[in-house]
DNA sequence: GTGAAAGCGCTAACAT
DNA sequence: ATGTTAGCGCTTTCAC
């Protein structure tokens, strides 16, 4: 049954040496074009195809890029995961996925299990590591990409969108809006992505002179941020914000969902909603939710790039972390500003 | 840089032999508990871990499921994704990921590279595979197993929910419903599971002796199940549907969407809408999409179980079709027939 | 229980 | 251009 089939048997069968059938399986290596010719003709009768495991050990890359994400739940990974997936595929790589929880430990251990898969690089999405570890991938030759998370460890490649700048726009949008009682809702406290939107959404408001009216903490999650959103709008219309920023558009979703379904308010009547991330659900007609785009293509391709270069060559590539742009758009789940179009 | 620790270099340091560490680290192999004591000490300082790569080559297993997947924008993958990935890695594998389109050529291609990468099975979620390659798998020895989609070959596994008893019930309900005029919104015709659900949905109309009002086709595509949605109910109201069945849900939310928002049509009001699948959106409270549940959690659970047992005990596994219940699941997009209860 | 040795399937010098 | 040879890091006989 298992009856694998090896460059050997390719090679008596085509009548040329095992090596001959390795170069002309290998692009870059030399081969005549009669030997080339016997040897596909072998190999497709028996389905041959290098055993890519095989090839890895001996020339020490696998072409498999460990994918560490933390949830799915999050409806921008889904897209992000498809994307990265696909680029990668185009350059022969693909991707081992490991799931994980948020918290560092957790997320060392896993870490440890991707590099036995030796793999040639690694993705971590939403996930951090200890600076101990990150020198351990290092150690191995193993470049380390952070997608949409960034952290003070020197040797890290990072990708994330401009935070700081978006989360201030969405400040400015809402000052500009005239609104009264702005809220925001937190993601898990522990994300560069939650701290970055925070501080840029405060330095918008400071520079107003104006003071966040109420805050809560959704942490990422349906649930918690089902209960947030309650606990901040179920009281009489001056104890509760008529604005709030949601860290994430996932989170905004639900609140949205809480607002009208639950609390009978009107949106953006009552309350202007505002996330980030730009999920593919938040541009449904039921939603509408104004946003900050987070460019999934774009933060992919600078991965790709990034990771690829880092693997290539070693020594060229130094560990950056690249910001991309971050656009606010403007839907319907907020009151335009005057003056401001969609 | 790429200095890589191997086993040779934790013998040396602990003073054993090289087989003295793998057998360390080889579950069920025999080693004294000084010696083990001492490995696992060194181990510990160098920061080993065994190749997984290598331990592959010489063991035959590489603890590596191939996931070929068409699309994640059906949000039904997501989901099953993550489950599919903590359900394996529970048991030490981890899934590899290919995209593809759902052509067969290409689905062909794809497991031909996933083959190369000795995966020790494969699953294939809403792909088809040729009856060739289907041999091929099965002559080297790699279970394959179709998630959400069934074919007539012989050695595979699959796994489905009952598409054509789930089809059914929808018929039931809308005929219960007292609706007039029931049209239908196919998926990607290609698709087993599009057409199981069109046979049950037609056989319960059948057995009223009722017909299909109309009929359009949205592919499982968002811009075609838009356009559909439009064909179909931009007409009078005696020439549109007073109820719809649409293949999925990703289709169905779509549907609603246009229904409410672009054509000012009330859901149920005017139309009953119920979908396929229970895509964890359906039940966000700006739809209630009544719609027949695919119990991923059980879904993944039998494949995980059917694959395992395929690949540790690959003669005793015979391969079969595992079909799981569908449940209709009622919610506030479609009317509720007389003496039925959500 | 432990070490020595063979070899998984392949690539990469090294000769020729 | 092609065959020969030596490993990549590990598991697994096989002696002891």
């Amino acid at each position: 049954m298992a009856e694998r089939v090896t460059a050997q048997m390719v090679a008596e069968r085509a009548g040329v040496s095992q090596s001959a059938v390795s170069r002309v399986f290998t692009p870059g290596a030399s081969a005549s074009p009669r030997t080339a010719e016997k040897v596909r003709k072998a190999a497709a009768e028996l389905g041959y195809r290098p055993n890519i495991l095989a090839r890895a050990m001996v020339s020490g890359r696998s072409r498999i890029i460990g994918l560490v994400v933390a949830y799915l739940e999050n409806l921008f990974y889904p897209e992000v995961l498809e994307r990265l997936s696909s680029a990668l595929q185009a350059q022969g790589y693909h991707i081992l996925v490991f799931l994980t929880s948020q918290t560092e430990k957790d997320a060392d251990e896993i870490v440890e299990e991707v590099l036995a898969y030796q793999v040639d690089g690694i993705v971590l999405a939403s996930v951090s590591l200890s600076s101990d570890l990150a020198s351990r991938c290092q150690a191995a030759g193993v470049p380390v990409l952070l997608f949409n998370r960034s952290q003070d460890i020197s040797g890290l490649n990072a990708v994330t969108s401009d935070n700081v700048g978006g989360g201030r726009k969405v400040g400015e949008f809402l000052l500009a809006g005239g609104h009264d009682r702005i809220g925001y809702i937190a993601g898990w406290e522990g994300a560069s992505t939650q701290r970055d939107r925070e501080a840029g959404f405060r330095q918008a408001l400071d520079a107003a002179g104006r003071e966040l009216f109420c805050r809560d903490v959704g942490d990422f999650d349906s649930e918690r941020s089902f209960a947030a959103a309650r606990r901040m709008f179920s009281r009489p219309e001056s104890e509760r914000p008529d604005a709030v920023f949601v860290a994430g558009d996932h989170m905004a979703l639900i609140v949205m969902d809480v607002l009208r379904f639950e609390l009978g308010l009107s949106v953006p009547g009552d309350v202007s909603v505002v996330g980030y991330d730009d999920v593919p659900s938040a541009s449904w007609l039921a939603y509408q939710l104004t946003t900050v785009r987070q460019p999934a293509d774009l933060m992919v391709e600078k991965s790709v790039t990034a990771l690829l270069k880092a693997i290539e060559r070693p020594d060229s590539a130094i560990p950056k972390h690249e910001v991309v742009g971050a656009e606010l758009i403007l839907r319907s789940s907020a009151r335009l500003p005057e003056g401001w179009k969609r």
